[in-house]
Formats: structure tokens, C-alpha cells, sequence
DNA sequence: TCCTTTCTTGACCTTTTAGTCAAGTGAAAA
DNA sequence: TTTTCACTTGACTAAAAGGTCAAGAAAGGA
């Protein structure tokens, strides 16, 4: 049962900062939510911001990695891309983090820098495996349209307008 | 004097939030910046909540329509995109109070929702100045670019990139 | 000048917050 | 069986938070 406790901390850390924001969030509602006690959650992790560093390595990067690694072309990176409004109910996690928190705390500002740095790097491969040039700015454009786009889609909550918005991009690209 | 104090009251809060986030920030910060006590605030807003949402209504969106109303051309327009990193310290004002608040209070949602709606047609307005087709659709590719790139940026602090998206951009569109 | 309204003060209240800790439980190793 | 160590409990603390209020100061109109 050892890792259970630490892995649905997680897992519920994740979640409530993901909507809550981390400030906004509190230590209570996770502990509820996993139903355990403070000791327990200190036990793992020695402060609030222990954990949010922890749900910045854990969980938003992983399933970063989920999503985009196992991509296999442009097209299908467009087509995941096109879903996150189904798959992202709060925006996108990472973009989240990192507006709140880059410019309160230089530990969360390095570890979403990294983060960020990987997910970059995730959507440049994909494109140079497809043959793309000047595939480092093209992946920087798409995940700026894509981040900004699926802000426009969360304050309209029309998925018309963003699906156009990247497939827009799409053609001009390619 | 009536009026100062409400005006150095949304100064200090639009900056405080602006930097620390709504949830993030605490009114003694403000109160103490600003140089008068409680009581004082809340004869103005009834709460930190109703503090919030005029900071949106008389910062906000008065901050944006200040820059954007007087731009004449598309030109013109991309250079004070460009400008953006120069200006604002710590990302889009709208961008980031809406990430943070959509999700957890209508009242928030729907102002931001309609500050939106007007950014977007102060740029569809530049748009369709300098006769340019489909200037809804356009609108929104510029500033999910925009503010995409301008996120992007402030987790590299790299100028040039943040740039080079923007132009390129406006080379794909025009 | 006097009176009324608009601010301002600063102490106070209540709730919530992150964080601590000594004591206990239980499973696995010895 | 006994010992050990990882984990859990739940009450406790201290600080910080947002918000209230009665009383006083200023300002403006009559």
C-alpha cells in the first residue's frame, strides 16, 4: 500500500490545482478527496509546494509525454491537438501553472521552464520525422496557437472557431 | 481626494493581481501600498471579489482599449505585438486572470468572457480597416498567436523567438 | 456657521490555512 | 515471536486571511 497513498495524492493534487489554481487550492480538499490525513500526506511530502512541484513532475509532464510521444505524423499531431477541448476542461495544465506561479517562485519558474522545454521538443520531433523545416520556429507556432487558441475556446466555449484557428494554421504551414 | 482613493485602490490592485494572481494576492498587500486601512477599501468595493471584478471592468479592459483603439493599420498592429515582452512584465493581464478565474466563478467568467468578446473586435476592426478578408476568422489566429507566443516567452525570456512567431504570422496571413 | 454626507481610522472578529507532533498501527524482516 | 520501520491518525498550533464596526475627521452645501 506504500505507493498507493503517494500516487492518488498525485493523482488528486493534480486535479485540484488544475482547477483551483495552486494558491487557490487547499491541502483539506485533497486530503478529503483521497481520505486520508495530514500526517500522511506530510509524510510524502514535506510541504504544499513540495507537492505542486511533485504534480509538475509527475503528472503534468508524464502525460505530456503520454500524448505527444506516440504521435506519428503532422497530421495526427493536428488531430490531437484539435481534441483538447473534449480531453482539457481547465486549459492546458502546463500553460496554467506557468502563468501563475513563473513569476512568484523560481523553483516552479525552472521545473515548468524544463517542462515546457520537452513538450517543445516533443511536437519538434514530430515534425522533423515528417520532414519539416524549420521545425524548431513551427513547433513554437503551433503550440502559441494552440495555447492561445484553446484560451479563446474556454472564455466562447465554441469548438467551431477553435478547431478553425489551428487548421487555419495548418494550411498556411504546409 | 473622494475619488483618489478608489483610483489608487484599482492601481494597486490591478498590479498586485496582475503579479501574485487574484487568489494568490492578499488585500494588506494592497492596503499598505496604497497607504490607508480596511475600512477605507471596503467604503469603495464590499469585498476583495467586487474589488476584483472592477479591476477587470476600469483596468482591463480600459488598459486594452487604450492600446488597441488608436492602432490604424495591420503594420501597426504587429508592432505593438511585438512590443508586448517590453510591456507586459508578467504576460497578458486578460489572459492570465482568466486561466486562473473562468473555472471557479461565473462572475468572473462572464466579464472576462465579454472583455474578450471586445479585444477581439477592436482587432477585427484593424482587420477590416486595412480590407482584409475573413477578419473574424483572423482576429482569433492573431491573438491565440499572440498569446500563445507572449506565454511562451516568458518561460524562455527569449526575444527573438517570440518575435519571429509573430512575424511569421503575418507573413503566412498577408 | 452648522449640518449632513462622505470618507478614514484602527481595533476587533471569525474562519481558514499550512504545518507539527506524539502516539499508534501493521506488515515484513530477522 | 520479536523487532523494526514505514505509514497513519487526529488533535493541536500559529499565522494569515477576509471582513466588520463604532467612532472620528473632512469636506461641501445651505
Amino acid at each position: 500500500m506504500k505507493k498507493d497513498t503517494r500516487e492518488a495524492l498525485l493523482d488528486s493534487a493534480f486535479n485540484t490545482f488544475y482547477k483551483q489554481g495552486f494558491q487557490g487550492a487547499n491541502i483539506a480538499t485533497i486530503l478529503n478527496d483521497v481520505g486520508i490525513n495530514k500526517g500522511s500526506m506530510y509524510h510524502f511530502f514535506k510541504s504544499k509546494k513540495a507537492l505542486g512541484l511533485a504534480v509538475i513532475e509527475e503528472r503534468i509532464e508524464r502525460n505530456l509525454v503520454n500524448k505527444y510521444a506516440s504521435i506519428k505524423s503532422v497530421e495526427e499531431l493536428f488531430d490531437v491537438l484539435c481534441s483538447a477541448p473534449k480531453t482539457l476542461a481547465y486549459g492546458c495544465p502546463l500553460n496554467k501553472m506557468s502563468q501563475e506561479m513563473i513569476y512568484i517562485d523560481t523553483d516552479f519558474q525552472k521545473l515548468l521552464s524544463t517542462t515546457y522545454g520537452k513538450f517543445e521538443t516533443l511536437v519538434q520531433m514530430i515534425l522533423e520525422r515528417d520532414g519539416v523545416e524549420s521545425s524548431e520556429l513551427k513547433a513554437k507556432q503551433i503550440i502559441a496557437t494552440y495555447e492561445g487558441a484553446l484560451m479563446i475556446y474556454h472564455l466562447n466555449r465554441q469548438d467551431e472557431e477553435f478547431v478553425l484557428v489551428l487548421r487555419g494554421l495548418e494550411q498556411d504551414i504546409f
